[in-house]
DNA sequence: GGATAGCGTTGCCGTTGTCAACATTCGAGC
DNA sequence: GCTCGAATGTTGACAACGGCAACGCTATCC
């Protein structure tokens, strides 16, 4: 719409979508337009060509920067991560000196992050799994947020507000607790408000247990 | 193996196989041959196609019982959801009168079914998840399932093993609890021995809690 | 300024999900 | 027992998809 009378003289970077042959950042681009494409419809019916479509390139572009479909969900999924990842930082930062409310403010920003993007968290944990060796970026990305979890832990810790023990055995079962706390909800069980029901309760389970007696067995 | 000189002469079901134009139980072959075939393939390259020439059919016949792909593997789903519903229930009657026991066996079957079924357990929570109306039945199936851990929770209640308290929203954190467990487990991150301390780890956290101080906020 | 490698395109292949038209069989009512 | 309709299964077609190969454009570096 707007042709301002300002000539974009200046040749490189600025002329950006003008019809040049080569993308500038397709790879980025590609990914980035995957994520939106899954948000609209569901995750299994994505294709690599719509995306391509959508981005604007030819279909077989995409194999210049991913070796297949699955290559490039796994760098959809990473980019998930990374969102995921700063959403808890976010709130370890929002507490500072407050390590138990970092720690239970990070297990709900997990759960909203999940909620907020329910395709692209199916991507996340849907996809190839198992082996690590397959897309080690993924696999060390999905670990530096997780490790955001184990900080949190150890600071409470420190402050006497969590039981001593394997904060990393702990922060496994924090996450195990939140993630499944997600895909239950996803699933559909349940409302809005039993959700956040639900996560408040979830937290309190976890940290001061469901039993009436302390011994154990 | 055990071969009986019994003649199967009498002619209806236990012909089965022979060439005859109707299957008999199409359905139930589709639904069984698609659960071999995804536990040796991975889910998603799992078609509809190779299902019916595993089956011996053609390549149309699954739509006389199904809708279209995405059903079929509703069905499966929803027969993972009874052989979950099985194995937990299999440990309830394992430990007579004894309801905590029960509640913490449930849970380690549950653990137990999804790290054995791996690609199954996929289909039945990566599936499609959000409207309970379109499946209405494997919606109840999988409630049904839930039922087992809920009823564990009562029974450990009363028996005053459990604090009181809403046990569906209980069982709905030991669910996400499990659940997330299986993930996480077949995610990749934890080796087999790993996965049990989790196991036991997670129980122990669920049951006692992790903080240190036992009063709220 | 020409080679070269990176990036994008076109064209093609086999496979898939799905539909429509046709074939076979079973079972109910005469 | 025969006929006829409803189930059930088959064949054939179509568009879309993932993936490969062969080719074209363009930036860069000597």
């Amino acid at each position: 719409m707007a042709r301002s009378h300002a000539s974009n003289s200046h040749a490189g970077k600025s002329r950006a979508r003008k019809e040049s042959y080569h993308h500038g950042d397709l790879r980025q681009a590609l990914i980035q337009g995957a994520i939106a494409l899954i948000s609209e419809k569901d995750v299994g019916s994505v294709s690599l060509r719509e995306v391509a479509r959508r981005v604007g390139v030819s279909h077989a572009a995409p194999y210049r920067h991913f070796a297949d479909k699955e290559a490039m969900l796994a760098a959809v999924a990473e980019e998930g991560f990374r969102g995921l990842q700063d959403a808890m930082q976010a709130q370890v930062d929002a507490h500072p000196n407050q390590p138990l409310q970092q720690f239970n403010a990070t297990g709900q920003a997990y759960i909203d992050w999940g909620l907020e993007h329910p395709a692209h968290y199916q991507v996340m944990f849907g996809g190839t799994q198992g082996n690590p060796e397959t897309y080690p970026t993924l696999y060390k990305t999905a670990g530096q947020a997780f490790q955001v979890l184990v900080d949190a832990i150890v600071r409470s810790q420190v402050a006497g507000q969590i039981q001593p023990g394997d904060p990393k055995q702990m922060a496994n079962v924090a996450w195990a607790m939140v993630h499944g706390m997600v895909m239950l909800i996803l699933a559909g069980q349940l409302s809005p408000r039993q959700s956040a029901e639900l996560s408040e309760f979830g937290r309190r389970s976890l940290l001061y247990g469901l039993a009436q007696q302390p011994s154990p067995e």
